[in-house]
DNA sequence: AAGAAAACGTGATAAATATCACTTAGGAGG
DNA sequence: CCTCCTAAGTGATATTTATCACGTTTTCTT
């Protein structure tokens, strides 16, 4: 199979390490795979570098190839709201055939990040070409939107405790590492855009996350690592 | 033409006046479309009627032919948490031909509602057969993403007025009647829908609309009724 | 490894909305 | 048209989190 499990190989391999990694892709076949590797090319970004910013236009889709990839959006009090975090296999971009808009949120490394790039036009291309593809775009979209609905009833809910045990879930499903009868997460996220994410500010998040220790819900390991170990109490949110 | 405009009148054209409503259908020409009328049924629901609760079987798709829909989640607090509100031509259900789930959140007709019913079975032979509908999903997922994207910053801004501003917003664009320089605006909801929407109490809301007026930014007509006078204000949301 | 720069934790205070209790207005139905 | 019931407005108070300020820890850079 000659797969590169690097971006350099990326670049070698023209692709197809991103192309067999977007699920999107995953329903061609051999002749119509390479119609579309031939046209990915690789691009790397470090940790903090933004990758686009609103406005921009959105010429391009990327599928990540290693790293995460948060997606966010300024609030009116120039705090950032994300409204997804993105990791390998995931696309960011817009994937509207039907329209070219610019992008609607700003998009910036996590961590190093690995990515290919396809044109927005070899994209519509494809999509002509391999109209199953559409319906693997559903699927994505149909995820997005249980994602913000989610999101959408984490902000709603005034209950932080809540708030916190929701972005923690959301966190385990992608990130999480079950062990005996704890699961182990490693966070993707600072304090602050953890905050961020679930509209409170940086101080009250900490506070909060020390309480649900106190309370043996939780074990905070460092900064980046959570233990979490009472997930009835988690998973009784709503 | 012979469009029918009532339910009553729905169920003697077996569904061809939904399916014309129906953007989702809008591509099909004659011998498609009748096969998916000939499928559809209609259904009426008075106001304040349950047309499905959280946890139903989602095996029934329906098209709004007149009147307004909330739909909604419950807050771990047990207030109601709006996701949509949805109206003419408006599709419910899961629009998934991927997998049928069970639905996510509760349907409540806002006013008198006339409904098409189509089964999920029947949906999707229709897909099957004319893929093209694929893209015409596709539409109408980009809208509800761009929704929910919208109520996300939304709920994540702490000041109210931008919160009921952007609500307001969402309402002109789907139910503002623009007079000379103002914009009229019959309200789909009521105070207590308001400020579920927005994740705030009612009283809040009540009294931010008040000092609104005061600021001379809007009118208050009644409960109802809305004159939005200074735009600008209102789009000066973040 | 050392210094600098971020990120994080914590206490005191301020600001804002939720809550509660009640009054007032509006709408549906007889 | 009147009555009843539901929706909306209002005032006083309680809660909660945001803010601000500062000390501490972690992480990054060279």
């Amino acid at each position: 199979m000659n797969v590169c499990g690097s971006e350099e190989a990326c670049k070698k391999c023209k692709g197809r390490y991103c192309a067999s990694k977007a699920s999107i892709f995953s329903i061609l076949e051999e002749p119509q795979l390479k119609q579309i590797t031939d046209k990915i090319t690789g691009k790397n970004y470090k940790k903090g570098e933004m990758i686009f910013f609103e406005g921009d236009k959105s010429d391009k889709l990327y599928v990540i190839n290693s790293g995460k990839v948060k997606i966010f959006k300024y609030t009116k009090e120039g705090k950032e709201q994300i409204l997804y975090i993105l990791s390998i296999g995931d696309f960011l971009g817009d994937l509207s055939i039907l329209k070219k808009d610019n992008f609607k949120f700003n998009a910036e490394a996590l961590e190093d990040v690995s990515m290919c790039q396809l044109t927005k036009d070899d994209f519509d291309q494809a999509v002509k070409d391999n109209p199953e593809i559409a319906l693997k775009i559903l699927e994505v979209l149909y995820e997005r939107i249980a994602k913000l609905e989610n999101l959408v009833q984490s902000l709603s809910t005034k209950d932080i405790e809540s708030r916190i045990s929701r972005l923690l879930l959301s966190f385990i499903k992608d990130f999480g590492v079950p062990e005996d009868d704890i699961i182990r997460l490693e966070l993707p996220l600072s304090r602050e855009d953890m905050a961020n994410y679930i509209g409170v500010t940086r101080e009250t998040i900490s506070r909060k996350l020390n309480s649900m220790q106190d309370e043996g819900i939780i074990d905070l390991i460092g900064n980046k690592t959570i233990i979490l170990k009472d997930m009835e109490y988690l998973e009784d949110i709503n």
